[in-house]
DNA sequence: AAACAGGCCTAAA
DNA sequence: TTTAGGCCTGTT
């Protein structure tokens, strides 16, 4: 298989970035490499030595890859910028390693809106379900996988369409949101060039979507770095390390990736 | 068996 | 403005 080297000597563990949880669809292997499907193509990404190889070409690195993975962010700096204390700092510094990535805006809409009162494993094996049956074949490495279903696809079935992925009352919530991309009714890009209240006003006006998947496809799709999304793990751990509250302001635009490290450092040592 | 899971919605204070 | 209960489904 064809392999192109991520050059890098910024924060970048993929190990950190596929599983503090922005994403659903990277799968660690026996070997430790992860293979996942983000934006229309299948890839595997892993560690040799202190090498970090993708598969495909330089071309695809450039084209694809280098964008998902935000390479042109200087993690480490970002990630001192958000020590405001000896708590962050140990959190940032036990989630060094961890990117935001640049995820396709009507995927990450979807799949928290799948994600709400569910547990990982469940939102994975739900958001597959759903790529296997709508989205489009790929082979790679010798393996099938599927890509996410666009939202025009979605937007011509009817909530009993979604039965077999047995996502229960989320279906009616995806068709929706489906519908209203589809028909321009829902400008996600134009979102992506304003401001945070816009976009999260446009969002809560779907049904099903609430603040925190608002502030998850805000962060993690429209890239609008000072939200600051709050789910259960973050309300433990702003009620143990901040009991007086905390206001995200203090972080500025990058408030999004302090909740990242936040989120993973409570939820890995609890 | 009953409770809970990475929320949201509605009804009722 | 905050709070309780229900919601599909799968797992413990």
């Amino acid at each position: 298989m064809v392999e192109t080297e991520i050059r890098t000597e910024d924060d970048f563990d993929p190990e950190k970035i596929f599983t503090c949880g922005q994403c659903f669809r990277w799968n660690r292997g026996p070997d430790g490499s992860f293979t996942g499907v983000a934006l229309g193509h299948a890839a595997r990404l892993r560690r040799e030595g202190d090498r970090l190889l993708i598969s495909g070409t330089r071309r695809e690195l450039e084209e694809i890859w280098h964008g998902y993975f935000d390479l042109d962010r200087d993690y480490r700096a970002l990630r001192r910028s958000v020590c405001i204390d000896d708590y962050m700092r140990a959190a940032s510094d036990f989630g060094a390693g961890i990117r935001i990535l640049n995820q396709d805006r009507w995927e990450t809409l979807c799949s928290f809106l799948l994600s709400q009162c569910n547990n990982i494993p469940r939102i994975k094996k739900i958001v597959e379900a759903l790529c296997a049956l709508y989205g489009d074949e790929i082979t790679f490495n010798g393996r099938k996988y599927f890509s996410f279903p666009g939202p025009e696809r979605l937007a011509a079935l009817e909530p009993e369409d979604l039965l077999p992925i047995r996502c229960g009352y989320r279906a009616p919530y995806v068709i929706a949101a489906a519908r209203a991309v589809a028909s321009g009714e829902l400008d996600l890009d134009a979102l992506a060039k304003g401001d945070i209240q816009t976009a999260k006003a446009a969002l809560t006006a779907l049904p099903g979507i609430g603040d925190k998947v608002a502030n998850c496809v805000i962060l993690f799709s429209l890239r609008l770095g000072s939200a600051f999304p709050v789910d259960v793990w973050m309300k433990k751990a702003l009620k143990a390390h901040y009991p007086e509250g905390l206001d995200s302001g203090v972080f500025g635009e990058n408030a999004g990736l302090a909740q990242q490290y936040m989120f993973y450092y409570q939820r890995e040592n609890s």
